[in-house]
RNA sequence: UGGGCUAUAGCCAAGAGGUUAAGGCAUCGGACUUUGACUCCGACAUCGAAGGUUCGAAUCCUUCUAGCCCAGCCA
């Protein structure tokens, strides 16, 4: 299953281009906006990216698109790229867009000597007005033929600072009337007064993405530059600027449909609403599908290249269901994660022909399936917590593989019990079971005159180590239904348990671990010398359907 | 309604005139099992619709239908 990359028309086009020998190697880019943190939706155009320039002996540029001041943050460069480093997509080169502010003026004046630019007088409203709508055409400015010598004189002046904020824009001398909004006279520099995180006061004015990033391409001779659909109706404009700037060396824009994911959060926008609004605790919140939410909650970054690999880059739009994700998480952690007991909503079992001073060392493998894991020792006294779940005082039916009231089950790696007695407090909630084992059906001892009722996992409860595991769930309820998010956050889409793992371990943090029967879970970074705390990264699968009768 | 796109199973997605329309996820059976996991077997589509071209079409043509994107001095 893993490693089964779907084709793609794209692969399609870089194979004709090299064997065409229109290229000799191709150089792709990822070039995010520093103004939030990276999500699931970019983790395609990362790892496709990435992948591509590996796979064709390429090579793989990150560019921060910061051509925006008043949105962007330093804080959010360090973010991506910790995160890009993470999902194990190393960059060959790592360049800014205002590393090319300086080009980019020269081009711009290029386009003004040619006549193909100029200043406009008018007013953002004006502008607006001027540029008609879907279906009627714009009007010329009147500062539309300007002459050349005016146009150069406006320019330097916006660039030295001479007029307000706002007052006076370049733009391009293409077409109003044409069917293409984006032709239609776009603007190429605004004036701005922001601190830059990298040009610092160096520059007033700012170039627009229409004219920055074809240019950004061009400059580090990107041979395919994907991206999303929406943009679609820009190519001319990309091709238009690239032509008529002169620019040596020609990017080829290609268009991709955007990972959607179905009853997820995804979208910069709104992740960043709710972590404004405190509706989670940071980007970095396990509900998240943002990268960083990802990796706290335990999904190996490989599990993610499989997801996008499976995906491909098809040109329809979809919402995927996280399940597949879900799938190649459980895939790559199966023959890594050591395996272990832990008890999430414990009840006391306590073996009354169990000597109460006896204690016992059981040895058991990490991970049935990779021995190379090696063992570790499982405690057993006469006090176990089983899982809730696994005890009913009376066996429903015959498939009930768990404990019940005169029914034997084998603790894995330990004996076989049978429940003989229960307590209940006041609300009739099991408290403890009375249980005796039989000390022939050791593990290991080869006994087999019996089958137990199933096998259930336990820990011993001397040597139990609490842990607050944190369960999650969807974020948000129907999130594609079009109605405001706020109004669907899931209250139980984090809950926390305390339970007990096994003594002999010692998690680190990010370590991920198979809790028997469970699922995986991941140590947090909120784990500190009072307590464990795991996230769950995913359950297991489950063909357990609890039946009536 | 101007322009640009998309449409293959419950969800993704290959397929670019010619074997029984890949594969994954999900689901449903069954085998195995010291994880109701894993593994293994089995089931699960006539390709948005209607016409047409052709010996032959998911693939070509025509006309429809549905959905998405575009009117920031955002990217």
């Amino acid at each position: 299953m893993i490693n089964m990359e779907n084709k793609n028309f794209i692969r399609t086009i870089i194979e004709q281009d090299l064997a065409s020998k229109k290229h000799d190697k191709i150089v792709t880019r990822f070039p995010p906006e520093p103004n939030g943190l990276m999500h699931l939706g970019h983790a395609r155009a990362i790892v496709m990216n990435y992948i591509l320039s590996k796979d064709y002996g390429g090579r793989f540029h990150l560019r921060f698109d910061d051509t925006n001041p008043v949105k962007e943050d330093t804080i959010f460069v360090e973010g991506i790229k910790k995160d890009i480093a993470w999902l194990g997509c190393h960059w060959d080169d790592l360049y800014y867009a205002s590393d090319y502010f300086d080009q980019m003026y020269q081009r711009a004046l290029v386009l003004v000597k040619k006549g193909m630019a100029y200043v406009c007088d008018l007013s953002a409203e004006e502008i607006k007005a001027h540029r008609g709508d879907l279906k009627t055409h714009g009007i010329d400015s009147p500062y539309r033929n300007r002459s050349i010598e005016e146009n150069l004189r406006l320019f330097e002046a916006m660039k030295n600072g001479a007029f307000a904020d706002g007052e006076k824009v370049l733009r391009a001398k293409i077409d109003m009337k044409s069917p293409n909004i984006n032709m239609r006279d776009p603007i190429i520099y605004r004036i701005q007064r922001a601190h830059h995180h990298n040009t610092q006061d160096d520059w007033c004015i700012y170039p627009m993405y229409d004219f920055a990033h074809p240019l950004e391409d061009a400059i580090e001779g990107i041979t395919h530059s994907l991206c999303s659909l929406e943009f679609e109706d820009h190519r001319p404009l990309y091709d238009w600027f690239v032509k008529h700037t002169e620019m040596p060396k020609v990017p080829r824009q290609i268009e991709f449909g955007k990972l959607k994911i179905a009853n997820q959060v995804i979208g910069k926008r709104l992740i960043r609403q709710l972590v404004d609004d405190h509706v989670v605790e940071g980007w970095d919140d396990p509900r998240l599908i943002t990268l960083s939410g990802l990796r706290r909650r335990g999904v190996p970054p490989l599990a993610i290249h499989d997801f996008v690999k499976a995906l491909g880059l098809p040109k329809s739009e979809g919402f995927t269901e996280i399940s597949m994700l879900d799938e190649f998480i459980r895939e790559r952690l199966k023959m890594n994660a050591k395996r272990i007991h832990a008890v999430i909503d414990p009840i006391k079992v306590i073996i009354t022909n169990y000597p109460a001073d006896k204690h016992e060392v059981l040895e058991a493998p990490l991970n049935r399936e990779n021995e190379a894991l090696g063992s570790r020792e499982l405690t057993f006294s006469n006090t176990v917590y089983i899982e809730r779940d696994d005890f009913l005082e009376n066996k429903p039916n015959k498939k009930w593989k768990r404990l019940s009231l005169g029914i034997e089950v084998r603790l894995m790696h330990a004996y076989f019990i049978k429940a003989n007695d229960v307590e209940y407090d006041e609300n009739g909630l099991v408290t403890t079971i009375y249980a005796t084992y039989d000390k022939e059906t050791k593990s290991g001892s080869g006994f087999n005159e019996r089958k137990p009722n199933g096998n259930i996992h336990f820990v011993d409860a001397k040597t139990a180590k609490p842990a607050e595991i944190r369960l999650y769930e969807d974020l948000v309820e129907n999130v594609d239904d079009g109605r405001p998010v706020e109004e669907k956050i899931n209250a139980d889409s984090k809950q926390v348990k305390y339970g007990f793992i096994e003594g002999g371990i010692n998690p680190e943090v990010e370590e991920t671990f198979q809790f028997t029967r469970l699922g995986y879970f991941t140590l947090d970074k909120d784990t500190d010398d009072q307590r464990l705390v795991f996230n769950r990264t995913v359950s297991l699968k489950s063909s357990f359907k609890p039946k009536n009768k």
